[in-house]
DNA sequence: ACCTGAACACCGTTCAAGT
DNA sequence: ACCTGAACACCGTTCAAGT
């Protein structure tokens, strides 16, 4: 049929972007397809690859999105309080985001780049970015680390919570407990950072065995 | 071409379930087909719905078969040691099970049942099973709790463990980090029970703000 | 230049037909 | 009774053809 150019290039590419995402808070990852994009928006499926390479690049992009909204939901937290509780507070918040949109949070776990693509390298800057203001909340509560403990201490507590937390928005949790997963993220923080601050510990380095 | 017969049915069945967990060893669910496991077992693809409901369950089946060897793993575990350290050692043959087939294993986070159709209840009691196990290892750690507080904590941390491995057999653990997983691990287990037995607390839960 | 829609190479699942 | 394989309703992606 040929150009119709209803939208701009920018207008079509957000079209895109609000009716995958649309999809996917609705139905997972499983309730999209190129097709059903298309039909939302009203072109053909053909068009979606003039605007992304692939869908997979699409997804990328929603899932960037998602990072950066969550980044700085935590960089506007309440920073009032111990430095406990402002941890205690940041984690609150990361998890209360991935319960808003279970469903569309759940696409960073369901969502693979195919064998041989990796993540770009945009993609890891906004990851290290989230972990950044993770670290820095945790800073305080580290005696006497040098960068590289403090470092290791903030991502393993990130890939504790994040961890979690997909266990809940991928809805397999409740297999295996009635604890809400927020109490059970409350107690992981808890003890973790009680854990840091034990004084039978020179700088939360655990002891092999 | 009708009735071959080459096979008995328990054989036949099981040569489905080794060629389909060979195929998900090997690419992950994403390089599994019923065509391509209904290829390499020499028969068409239809005579896979005569032995299985469908695709789901036949995974369901792999994924409790991996359930099960997991939790004798955990269970013949070293009993030697302090508590702490039975804990840690449990911990890491949990995570060395993982990694041995990392796309096998990943199988539990990549599958899901389709909308509606629940998790069978023997699938649920062999998740009971693993975590009855660390249940166990867990509860000469924790002082004088009921066993409300040990169950949560036993959920806690398996959903702290399970999810860090899953994070790292998705391998979305090395965009983030350098460190090994197994030393996030570590980290992890290491301060979640340094916490437990810390003398602030008095039974291991969160204060609430 | 932009968009379409048929085409290609795949899916999971069903079921009439064959032995 | 057991198994086949064509058929159905889907996929993601490409690209010649149309305006």
């Amino acid at each position: 049929m040929g150009r119709r150019s209803i939208h701009t290039p920018e207008e079509l590419r957000e079209l895109i972007i609000e009716a995958t995402t649309s999809i996917v808070e609705q139905g997972g990852l499983e309730g999209l397809s190129a097709r059903e994009i298309a039909k939302r928006i009203g072109y053909s499926p053909g068009t979606l690859y003039n605007v992304f390479e692939n869908l997979d690049d699409l997804l990328l992009i929603i899932e960037a999105r998602l990072l950066d909204d969550l980044a700085d939901r935590l960089a506007s937290t309440d920073a009032a309080g111990t430095p406990s509780d402002r941890l205690r507070r940041i984690v609150g918040t990361y998890f209360t985001f991935t319960q808003e949109r279970p469903k569309l949070w759940n696409l960073l776990n369901e969502h693979r780049m195919p064998a041989g693509r990796a993540v770009p390298e945009w993609y890891q800057e906004k990851l290290d970015k989230l972990l950044a203001v993770l670290e820095e909340a945790l800073a305080p509560l580290i005696t006497a680390s040098d960068p590289g403990t403090r470092r290791r201490h903030a991502r393993t507590l990130w890939a504790s919570v994040h961890g979690m937390t997909s266990l809940s928005t991928a809805d397999k949790l409740s297999h295996v407990t009635a604890h809400s997963a927020r109490a059970l993220l409350d107690d992981l923080v808890h003890n973790y950072v009680a854990g840091l601050q034990s004084a039978h510990q020179h700088d939360g380095a655990p002891a092999r065995s």
